[in-house]
DNA sequence: GTTAAAATGGACTATACGGTCTAGTCTAGA
DNA sequence: TCTAGACTAGACCGTATAGTCCATTTTAAC
């Protein structure tokens, strides 16, 4: 351990933090070396030297700010309705796809899409992907009980989370400035929970 | 009319399609304006005295390419059933969003959102929006018919339009390399169909 | 205390960009 | 043919950035 002299790995997670929140708030371009020396409170030599480069850093900042990025867990005990369910994971997921952090993690992803594909690339498998996977096996949980009758889990688990998207989600991308009430947002998607099961209902 | 001079318009047109391609194509912030003059083949003196400054082209540009971005015109007989038209629709639809120029749009109105919020609103108000009344409308016809019974027109349209995004849509944003394949695209399109018919069926 | 790595801060290079300016050319209309 | 406006080519300015260099100071281990 101890290695030699290691007041290293302090800077090193200052500069981290720092970077995380510029980069996720503006991008990549907009932000500046110098900036997040200044931030971190620490040298640009030491940026430097931490970190190669501003690709590197971005790679590094981006990755950490998707491990922040979880679905809570969600515990299923037996008994417990489809209804139940969807509605569970329908108004968790609502919440994080609605998320300041979510959003600019989004935001950055796209931006750099064609310019730096390693980040959005990272963030789409730690992210959406996982988060598919995970409701795709509750999904076939509902189907094996009996509770709904799904062919493709995970067909019917990309569209659960698609249409919870709504047009919260368009507005907030766009950053459209008459937005949807909570009121609103509330009511679409108990909507959508409604016509999900009304599609997956099992048969009589 | 032919004001003095009017070799104008000609060079006008030149830039404005070449920052439309130039700027969809890579962003603002990617694009110079020594780039767009070369582009276009004119001197950057005529650009900046055909467009003020760097942000008013753009905008121009933008504008020029969502006009070109339209939902085809969906022309539905009388007789017709509500399995037919929703397959319509979705092939329709399907298609327009994951085409190359739907998505730089896209991409460049998310990117530039924050900084230049005027161009994402143009797009959401001229694209989006417009896609959403079209559809919600076809969908309150089919209610009136009693051939299908949705009690909110414009939700259904946008849970419709949310579905068949799919994980497409989400692997062109973050520029994922393994893309779906034609047939999984299709396929998937034909579940949401099923899904969606399924969930506003008729009570019978 | 000595030592060597780690950090500082600021000067520096090279490059790029938005935007202006200028000197001169081209073209249409009077 | 003359003239005014459109256009060109490129120099130019101010600013900003990524990244380097280096002399100096701080810090932790021995």
């Amino acid at each position: 351990m101890s290695k030699t002299r290691s007041k290293s790995e302090e800077k090193r997670l200052q500069i981290l933090s720092s970077a995380k929140d510029l980069f996720s708030a503006q991008g990549f371009t907009a932000v500046s070396m110098d900036q997040i020396a200044k931030a971190a409170g620490v040298s640009k030599q030491t940026v430097y030297s931490h970190f190669g480069n501003k690709d590197d850093l971005f790679a590094a900042a981006i990755e950490q700010k998707c491990i922040g990025l979880k679905l809570s867990e969600i515990q299923l005990p037996e008994d417990v309705s489809a209804r139940e369910v969807i509605t569970k994971i329908s108004h968790s997921f609502s919440q994080m796809i609605l998320s300041e952090d979510a959003m600019q993690v989004h935001r950055t992803s796209v931006s750099e899409a064609h310019t730096n594909p390693t980040v959005a690339r990272l963030f789409y498998a730690t992210g959406p992907l996982q988060v598919i996977s995970q409701v795709a096996r509750i999904l076939q949980q509902l189907d094996e009980n009996g509770k709904l009758q799904i062919e493709d889990p995970r067909m019917a688990a990309v569209q659960l989370l698609k249409i919870l998207q709504g047009e919260a989600r368009m507005e907030a991308e766009y950053n459209i400035e008459s937005r949807q009430s909570e009121a609103e947002i509330a009511a679409y998607t108990q909507s959508c929970i409604d016509m999900f099961l009304r599609a997956y209902a099992p048969a009589p």
